[in-house]
DNA sequence: GACGGTATTCTTACGGCGTAAGGCACGTCA
DNA sequence: TGACGTGCCTTACGCCGTAAGAATACCGTC
């Protein structure tokens, strides 16, 4: 530490202060590189410093979803029809996790359920009632609606994420229909979960008013 | 290591082996204990002799989702529609995960294209494709189901997993639908993944074919 | 202004991790 | 018989999370 602090003198370290830095930290050198120690030294302060605001490891791991949760409402009040709510909030959680890449297999081993993620959930289950589902019915839409964009923006990620070096399909003959798909579809990811969610929206259409009329 | 061998005898390993070691180990204490030392152990070795048949631990995760993916395939041959096709792909994947909850989180960080799994893509494709889908289209369909089930398997063992220490909503007053959700729904997690899985078929039925005719 | 308590920080240390480098014994084949 | 490759072990290095404790600045009270 070459910072000009002498030993008991105040860093003015916080708890936000501590989980934004580990969150860029995530975002420029991937997980693993958040160690206490390097947050630690990218804050100029020892490692141990950590411990006096936060209880250890696994509770700033936590910490760091929270963040990331927090950043996933949707910008637009709550308004239209219900699939244009649901449209919103899965856009709106997609786009926080892509902003943020390497937070998202945390996401896999931590429950997020925050006041705020459950202000939002509140909303979302108030529209769908008001539409005339049942509050566990709308639960499970919400919940399915949640883990499908979790699970999609995951695919992506992964997909692209190293060099491909394990699989690597090295004889186009043997699956001919994979490669063609492969090469003549759109290359966008975008538009491969724009048609996924409608599919997913419609199927709740479906299954809440049997006919259209 | 106590065991009755003297320095040079060979203890028979092999990959196969050492991965199903580290499966064991994964699913009997969960993936941190899965390191290089245990799993050793495990086998009665030390931790520097699994370099000899495996690079490093990295090509170990690797190989150990690729174990879990091979038994991801559905044991009914391919027949019937394409929705039933895709609702048995979707049920063995799901099935092949909840087996092993432990090594979930391994899929959102690694790819896992093998030639295996590249096969069982191949067969779905060629149903959706004799089911009118275009190739690009039947790539959609089959990718955003893979990830629907990957997400709602996730978020299946993620809200169980731990003692509900960090949120543990505390107002039941605040979420009032929320709760009367929870309380009156059904706790079985099996109906909410059919409810949704059957949303999402229906939905890439009703984009297949515009009107019921 | 002096003073005592508290909050914040640093130092040191321990055991566990992945793995690089090199040594030793066995099986095989010339 | 002897040379050699293969499989295994030993040692060692630099990371990690964190327990224990010493040192210092800050702050409310007088």
């Amino acid at each position: 530490m070459a910072t000009g602090r002498k030993r008991g003198q105040r860093a003015g370290l916080t708890r936000e202060a501590i989980l934004l830095a580990a969150l860029e930290l995530a975002d420029r050198e991937g997980l693993p590189a958040v160690s206490m120690r390097r947050i630690a030294a990218a804050l100029g302060v020892e490692a141990m410093t950590l411990y006096h605001h936060i209880p250890g490891k696994e509770a700033l791991l936590d910490g760091m979803v929270e963040q990331l949760v927090a950043r996933a409402q949707p910008h637009r009040p709550p308004s239209g029809t219900w699939q244009e709510h649901l449209r919103d909030l899965a856009h709106a959680l997609r786009a926080a996790l892509l902003a943020h890449p390497h937070l998202v297999p945390l996401l896999a081993t931590r429950r997020a359920t925050t006041a705020r993620n459950l202000d939002a959930m509140e909303n979302a289950l108030r529209t769908l009632c008001a539409a005339g589902f049942t509050p566990p019915r709308a639960l499970d839409v919400v919940y399915s609606l949640t883990g499908f964009v979790f699970g999609q923006v995951t695919l992506t990620l992964a997909a692209g994420s190293v060099g491909d070096p394990p699989g690597a399909e090295p004889d186009p003959a043997a699956h001919p229909l994979f490669h063609e798909a492969v090469r003549t579809g759109d290359p966008a990811p975008d538009a491969r979960f724009e048609f996924a969610l409608a599919a997913l929206l419609a199927g709740f259409a479906a299954g809440h008013e049997p006919g259209p009329a």
